[in-house]
Formats: C-alpha cells, sequence, structure tokens
DNA sequence: CGGCATCCTCCAAGATACTG
DNA sequence: CAGTATCTTGGAGGATGCCG
C-alpha cells in the first residue's frame, strides 16, 4: 500500500483548496448580508428585503434558497392571509456567522488602511499611461 | 451637533455593512487563493500559476494588480533575463490570512453537513415538478 | 405578503495571440 | 518569464408582471 500521504513532492501543495467551495457557499454579493441580518434571530422575507439595502426580490429568494439548501437557515412558512414566512438560522448558521467575524473584525481594523493603500497605488506615476 | 449615535430607531440596523467591503476585496473567485497560496512565502508569477489550478494567465494577473493595490501583496521586479518577479504577503495581507483561517475551519468541519442537508432538499417532494 | 417566470443587460472571466 | 491587448461568452443579477 503506498496510499498514504508520501509526501515527495517539492510542490508547496496544502489540501485541495476548500477555499474554493467556502466562496461557491457564502462568496456570493448577498449570503454574508442575509446571515448577518438573521444573526441576532428569524426575520421574515420583507424584513429581510429592508434590511438588505439594495437587494432586489429575486436574488434575496435566489439566496435565501440557497442557504436554506445549504442548511445554513430555515424557511418556516405560516398559512395564514396575509403569508407569513420567516427565516432563522440553523445551529450551524450561526457557526457560520461566528466564523466570518474574524473577517469582519479585520475589514473593520483595515479599511482605512486599504484605502490608504489603493491611494498610494493609483498615485503611482508608473501606472498611469505616457 | 446632533451627530452622534442617537440609537431612536426600532429597525435593526447593525453598523453599515462592511461586509459588502470585505466581499469587494476578496470576495471574488481567486484573491483567497493567491493568498492561501502566499502564506507560506513568496511566490513567483508562473509558480503560483502553477499551483493555483485553472487559473488563467490573465486572471491572475488580475488578481494580484487588485491585491497589490489593496495593500495585500507586493510585488518585486527583478531586472534580469529572464524576469523574475515575485509577489508577498505584506503584514497586513498576513493578518488577512489569520482572519479567514476560521472560514476555513468551518467549512472543513461542516461541508460533509451541508452536502448531506443538500441531498434532503433536493430529495424533497415538493421541489420536484407536478 | 411572498414569491416564481420571463426577459434583458452587462461585465467577470476564459481563450488566444502578441511583446519586452 | 511575465505579462498586455483583444475578442468573446456565460451567467449573475436587475426589472417587470403575474399568482396563491
Amino acid at each position: 500500500m503506498t496510499t498514504a500521504g508520501s509526501e515527495s513532492r517539492p510542490t508547496r501543495q496544502q489540501e485541495p483548496c476548500r477555499t474554493r467551495e467556502v466562496l461557491d457557499i457564502v462568496g456570493d454579493k448577498w449570503s454574508l448580508l442575509v446571515v448577518r441580518n438573521l444573526s441576532q434571530g428569524p426575520l421574515r422575507f420583507t424584513e429581510l428585503k429592508r434590511a438588505i439595502d439594495g437587494i432586489s426580490q429575486r436574488m434575496l429568494t435566489v439566496t435565501l434558497r440557497s442557504l436554506e439548501r445549504d442548511g445554513i437557515l430555515t424557511r418556516t412558512v405560516r398559512n395564514v392571509m396575509p403569508p407569513h414566512v420567516s427565516y432563522e438560522l440553523t445551529p450551524m448558521g450561526k457557526t457560520l456567522r461566528q466564523a466570518t467575524a474574524p473577517l469582519l473584525e479585520w475589514s473593520i481594523t483595515h479599511l482605512t488602511h486599504i484605502d490608504a493603500a489603493r491611494a498610494t497605488y493609483d498615485a503611482r506615476p508608473d501606472t498611469s499611461p505616457t
């Protein structure tokens, strides 16, 4: 059995990038916004729509479906008139929220720095056309 | 001056979503892959291209430029023949890498669960057409 | 109210070819 | 080797209209 990790390759490969899979799940434009807005408790469709500025009805639906499919949140329908549908993070959804927190922290801490870096970069002479 | 935080609004708004800005920086298809591959030290262009399977020359260039502009990594040119260009994470880039680690962890831990959730969802009767 | 179906637009990203 | 330039396309995402 020569199967197990014979690390003879000089190539610097870590495990085949889960990175890609994470991005497939929450790397789109709206998913993390939805998760974030649900972190304080369940919300209804229209409440979410109002909370997430700029999202279209379609994209909210699509995003919610995707997150529901992935087990990140649950969709609860109360069959009344008018309809009442609420969305809530699953336990796994909450752990996801936890996992994204550091990244949020990071952005808050470094956004200024990044803006500065951009300004510097854009001011470079070698970037501008001759 | 009524500027300071008068939190009278009943709306459940946290701070105006940095989430979006993070995604603008690293939410695209390749950025995090690049960052991840550079986390163990500097690499040259072609080394990166080989390491990140499926990336095109163009997208690697574009991604690297963007990350350089944001101050996530540095580009170092040695003017020899043949050309030698290497990319390395800045200190800020390394903190970014740290910040994404939990999310990576999360995906590794939960991907199986997610697959299961998807299977369950797809097996639902109400999803299939009549 | 909370969707789904349809149409349309636009740009991210791939393929290819050329250059310093 | 490390790019840039150009062309092209798929699909993400917006707008609108109808339905239970």
